[in-house]
DNA sequence: ATCGGATATTAGAACGATTCTAATATTGGA
DNA sequence: TCCAATATTAGAATCGTTCTAATATCCGAT
């Protein structure tokens, strides 16, 4: 999957799921390493092809791909949802708290929860966070 | 601090700062343990002891408490922000992507980032969250 | 090829959460 | 007591996202 495959191109071999010409515009805007899109970048992306796709889709498209696996939320805590492409390694965000630029970055170690910690619950996703001031915000 | 002193009694004492009545009822919601509440119950807590308080000083005061390092915003990615004033004791968070409870956790173990990943940026938190179903919710 | 039902797109309205505005009230110090 | 600084408030404004319902497109069956 993830480099293996194109995520157009899993979309494309996607068993009853049509590849219409906007999403593929919209997949098209995850191009690239280390793309961390907001809903309205990914429309001036998508726009750069297609300029009269819409809003509506964008935000429609984004929800499946996240429904199917594809695209990973990740809530920074700083501005809106950003959308990580990256869904097959492993691996954190570091956020900066100035000007909201995110990165990818590999943490050493990792957080287990012990079964006692788990209040019954099953689990389906963990994700750390770093939140700092990158070297042009440094600040309060 | 935390357990230590109660945050109203902190914020009574901390030198250029009002605890007027309507701070001091925004603060009192928060006591008990384990409390992670969103603006919205903040306001009805706040309201059982002065019903005319205003959704706009609770908006005020939770961003100058975040601001002062009294309450931790925790960012669920279901549903809005809640606050923690739990600020002191190392934790994570379990929420439940089902009903959008959520318990705070203790991992075992924890990620570290190394200087070479930290992308020349000063580190001021990090956070890990749990995701799943709780017993109540078994799901998709 | 053509039809028909299912699926997708769209503009714009609606919604919900939060912030802003600007007028009024309260505070604490001179 | 007076004054300036600070806090509160209702309601408007803003922002991001979802909803609505009308139109368009797709694909399989004929």
């Amino acid at each position: 999957m993830g480099a293996v495959t194109s995520l157009v191109e899993r979309l494309r071999t996607r068993a009853g799921w049509r590849l219409t010409a906007q999403r593929r515009v919209i997949a098209q805007a995850f191009e690239g390493e280390h793309v961390h899109l907001t809903a309205e970048e990914v429309l001036a992306r998508a726009r750069r092809r297609m300029p009269e796709i819409s809003l509506a889709t964008v935000y429609n498209t984004l929800n499946e791909l996240v429904e199917l696996g594809e695209l990973r939320p990740v809530h920074t805590g700083r501005g809106r949802p950003r959308y990580d492409p990256n869904t097959t390694d492993r691996h954190d965000h570091l956020v900066c708290l100035g000007c909201g630029a995110i990165h990818d970055v590999h943490g050493r170690g990792r957080v287990e929860l012990p079964r006692a910690q788990r209040f019954g619950h099953r689990l389906v996703a963990q994700e750390t966070i770093f939140r700092g001031y990158c070297p042009g915000c440094q600040a309060p």
